[in-house]
DNA sequence: TTGAAAGCGTTACCAG
DNA sequence: CTGGTAACGCTTTCAA
């Protein structure tokens, strides 16, 4: 911390106004080439960097996009899922000039509040929410607002018309792949271990199963058969898979919601081929074979989409009222790692 | 985003000048209680936050921290433990009124050069390292610059004039909790799996490990024969594990330096005890005993630590020259948790 | 193209 | 204890 060095610094080494420095930053192209020339050489001599604090003061831009660091989930098999997408984050928000700023919130509720607190104090310029679930009262709040932010997860249950940009992974598309590939390994008995109907996301896993199978002519009344719904946790698993296990007709395969309820049915130490998803440690530690997300891509997603909205609607959006387009959305598709599970 | 509420509004609100809100912010003992009641009640009606830009061009404080977020490690069974760091260290700022602000760098140049941007940027009040190692060239960097920080992580081998706040878990105490669970339990011949010698964790660990047996009357071939080396991984484990019981005389139980090493021990499917280090999601989900680091403490001591310096040395430090007391710094206890597999 | 001046919201330093 | 005034470093008018 020798010495902070200013805008005045470079502009009397370079031998210029300040302004021209200014614009040869923000606007290099109304600057002659050798005036811009010697400013960038000042800059690097100099070591100049413009301070953020000052720069919010005058644009209203703080160059921070906020996004909450969620607990350790339940079991925690899952939550390197969610940090992979933080250091993602992190990594595409650098790149495009920004920095996160982290908060913890342990409800919606809190949530709010803090969403307040950081805007009057920080000023972020944009959220970025996960974890997305029916009836979001964040995205509401965020929406009355006007503030900037996009989802990483589908709005379900969300009209179009109070639509609102995101990001998500094709979790159907990821099933029905590894369907598929069970059907080709010659798997006919294939199950689904899911979580209780009413969870975006496990019904989405779900239906690319279901629409799997019925393609290949497997009726309603066996898919229900072969349908288990648990909630989450390795043990949960085990015990679903004995049970689909010990049925009549036993299944020979399984396509799980998650890594947790997978890890479960591979402890059953049975012979069936499993299928997991998230590609979590877990499954690379134990040779469960699982469907991964491209969350790096989903996060570079989300900035991508953040900055559409922070460069573009400024003000503008403001002036002339309604939206003219659809927020923009983007749905990427999981890769599915094989491993000796499977 | 409706309106910016400033600090004049709330002056005008409670009809009093701007320098007694700020006052009232800041020392409210040196307000009337009577003025500094109606600024409060003025400052809760209109919602205020004060602008932390403006207020950091004003004292050259950000309240931010950075703290970099890791990239899922190798096999990415520990990424676990520096996420539930990094949210406990979110939550402690938060308290001291301070936000963690996160950055990436792929390796120790990076790192530096980042440093440099976010300090001439954003220009946080402190840093949080973490994964410390011997020779560290980011604590030296950040000594010189008199920026200050903590870290995560003992100060492996440095000598202690160049001393810095740290904060770390006891390893050693773990390990030798770990062992003499083991010894009360019957065993004798316990083996410990450590990664090769060099790395300051993993000697402390199996510092522990070596005393609790040494103590025991455990001669120094013995314990050569017990003590195993090898590269994390979960393979790796299930190997070494498979050579110290294939041994002339077999171990019967296993301290490991990890859990991913302790999870491939496991997986030998073989008759013997087993205890991790970090107690990961893993271990949870497949009945591992692992010791538990209390990190939402460590990340709590961390910011204290990071208080301290911020409010105490401000300018007095430059002034009067060389510190006059020693970094404080804070050794915490790691727990066992029992699990099924000892 | 470049230079001068204003102002963003705070807090620190003065007098009253 | 309260009220004015200056200053932090930057970008954005406005003139030259």
């Amino acid at each position: 911390m020798a010495d902070k060095v200013t805008i005045g610094d470079v502009a009397r080494y370079a031998k210029v106004s300040r302004q021209t420095v200014s614009n040869v930053l923000n606007s290099p192209e109304i600057v002659r080439e050798e005036t811009r020339r010697r400013v960038r050489d000042a800059v690097k001599a100099l070591g100049y960097r413009a301070s953020q604090a000052a720069r919010q003061m005058r644009t209203g831009r703080s160059r921070l996009i906020a996004a909450r660091i969620e607990p350790a989930q339940e079991d925690g098999i899952n939550g390197s899922v969610f940090d992979r997408f933080l250091h993602g984050l992190t990594e595409s928000a650098a790149r495009a000039g920004y920095r996160v700023l982290l908060y913890t919130a342990d409800d919606h509720g809190a949530e709010l509040a803090t969403f307040d607190d950081l805007l009057g104090a920080y000023d972020p310029d944009a959220f970025v929410l996960t974890s997305t679930d029916y009836g979001d009262p964040r995205t509401t709040w965020l929406l009355e607002q006007r503030i900037p932010f996009v989802t990483f997860g589908r709005p379900w249950g969300v009209p179009p018309e109070r639509g609102y940009p995101w990001v998500d992974v094709d979790g159907a598309a990821g099933t029905a792949m590894a369907t598929r590939y069970l059907l080709d390994a010659g798997h006919r008995r294939i199950g689904f271990l899911g979580w209780p109907e009413g969870s975006g996301v496990g019904d989405d896993r779900r239906a690319g199963w279901a629409r799997t199978m019925a393609a290949e002519g497997i009726g309603a009344a066996e898919l229900a058969e072969l349908d288990y719904r648990t909630s989450d946790g390795v043990p949960e698993g085990e015990a679903a898979a004995g049970a689909l296990l010990d049925a009549e007709r036993p299944v020979t395969a399984l396509v799980c919601v998650s890594d947790s309820l997978a890890l479960g049915a591979l402890q059953t130490r049975r012979r069936i081929c499993v299928i997991g998803f998230d590609d979590t440690p877990v499954a690379r530690a134990v040779g469960l074979t699982s469907l991964s997300q491209p969350l790096a891509e989903a996060a570079a997603s989300c900035v991508s989409l953040l900055i559409g909205q922070l460069d573009g609607d400024g003000a503008a959006d403001r002036a002339r009222g309604a939206a003219e387009s659809p927020p923009a959305h983007r749905l990427l598709q999981p890769s599915l790692v094989r491993r000796r599970s499977a």
